[in-house]
DNA sequence: GACAAGCAGATTGTCGACAATCTAACAAGA
DNA sequence: TCTTGTTAGATTGTCGACAATCTGCTTGTC
């Protein structure tokens, strides 16, 4: 028989496809902070039924970027700096901590797949795709969780990955302007592929404070205007 | 006007209360690992239609502790010895950040709490009350999370407390014989009442590796065993 | 007897309609 | 003018029925 390994097919419910739809709208910023989704008017516009479409809503409320109060609506997170502030605190010691799990179980797949997702960031990088960017940036980032070996630690990372990259978003969206064209990974590949681990964790934290400390003053002066509405 | 705070009034959907019930059922052992969720069944045991049911379980997929596969049925999921050895060495790292963070801001509504949730263990434990002996002690352990100030890492907390909770209810009922009646938790509260904060985390780390080798001890044994179907 | 096709029953996914609740505007009274 | 009661409209929560899919059994064929 063939060796071929098949990848399970996709999810063929309607309830699948309309968490990815929103999810991607809510994380691209084109549904903003504090906006309500109107069930009927989005159930209306993507052709379904509000069944499926609540079950999506649920899903994405536990997954904790959508917010829901009874009889009242379900609501885009607002963002606070201190939201930012905890999610990036938080961050860089789960990153300390996947490293130091990841590093001894790094291989040649290991290698190949970081070199792999470096290229993605790159080529979303010179074609200009701010949204592609951040989340090829995040998938390389998200490579020494998923070789941590540890199932709730990864987890943990992929609930975190939404709200940065609605984080990211929402800052790039706000500065308006085109992204920093030379390569900031490129110091954190090469120390993961080297031998000083102390080293990659300290880049790891200082290169995230890095971005931090931008996104964080954007986030301050969000916190001065109102919220808007539907 | 009178200087009273009122807590927000409870949930009054059928949703939330079906979340609940079932959580409940689910974490204190009711419904096995890995036993099919019949959603006709149980609608009509609860007296509510499918709707708000099925999106109730929507979130407790969510949340971690049932697994969902389209057109073939929703099932809590299975338990096994990598999960629990995930979620504690996982638990060992969050404690200690957990204690860093709290440790500066501990004051006096720190340790009256501590001693009101130590109290609420010890009397679950001289009631003989097991699956309320598990959800104060977790409480009481919590308590760490919710004075670190730190929103990412208090909700991490709590997600992982379902599945913990599960694991020693599982153990629990399994062992089937009345707990310790002596307090394991005097030390914990005293280190944490104390000037020497790595002590507290050191307790912390082995303190949980006690009963954590027991449990990891059972689930391998569960492995061996078919697992239970509808 | 082994195997594939097809059928029946059960279960999940989705739909449209109704009930419960909230919001905002307006009116009435102190 | 401020407060309170009322009402209409919109929106969320819930329901019962139908459609799509799966599972296991039966049947027929070799």
């Amino acid at each position: 028989m063939g060796k071929v390994d098949f990848s399970p097919i996709a999810d063929t419910t309607r309830r699948a496809e309309i968490v990815a739809l929103l999810r991607r709208a809510i994380l691209t910023g084109q549904l903003e902070p504090g906006q309500k989704l109107n069930e009927l008017r989005i159930s209306e516009q993507m052709r379904v039924s509000r069944a499926p479409l609540r079950e999506a809503m649920r899903e994405l409320v536990q997954e904790g970027i959508l917010t829901s109060i009874p009889y009242a609506g379900t609501f885009v997170i607002e963002v606070t700096a201190k939201d930012i502030d905890d999610a990036y605190s938080f961050n860089k010691v789960m990153d300390e901590l996947a490293i130091e799990r990841a590093w001894p179980l790094r291989d040649q797949r290991f290698y190949d797949e970081l070199d792999r997702r470096h290229e993605a960031v790159k080529l979303a990088t010179r074609e200009l795709d701010t949204t592609r960017q951040i989340e090829t940036a995040l998938q390389l980032h998200g490579l020494i969780y998923e070789w941590a070996d540890n199932s709730v630690l990864l987890e943990t990372w992929q609930r975190l990955t939404s709200r940065l990259q609605m984080y990211f978003a929402l800052h790039q969206h706000a500065r308006n302007e085109p992204v920093p064209a030379e390569d900031v990974h490129e110091t954190y590949v090469r120390l993961l592929k080297g031998k000083d681990m102390r080293a990659a964790q300290r880049h790891a934290r200082e290169h995230i404070d890095l971005d931090f400390e931008e996104l964080l003053s954007y986030a301050r002066g969000l916190e001065q205007r109102p919220s808007r509405g539907a």
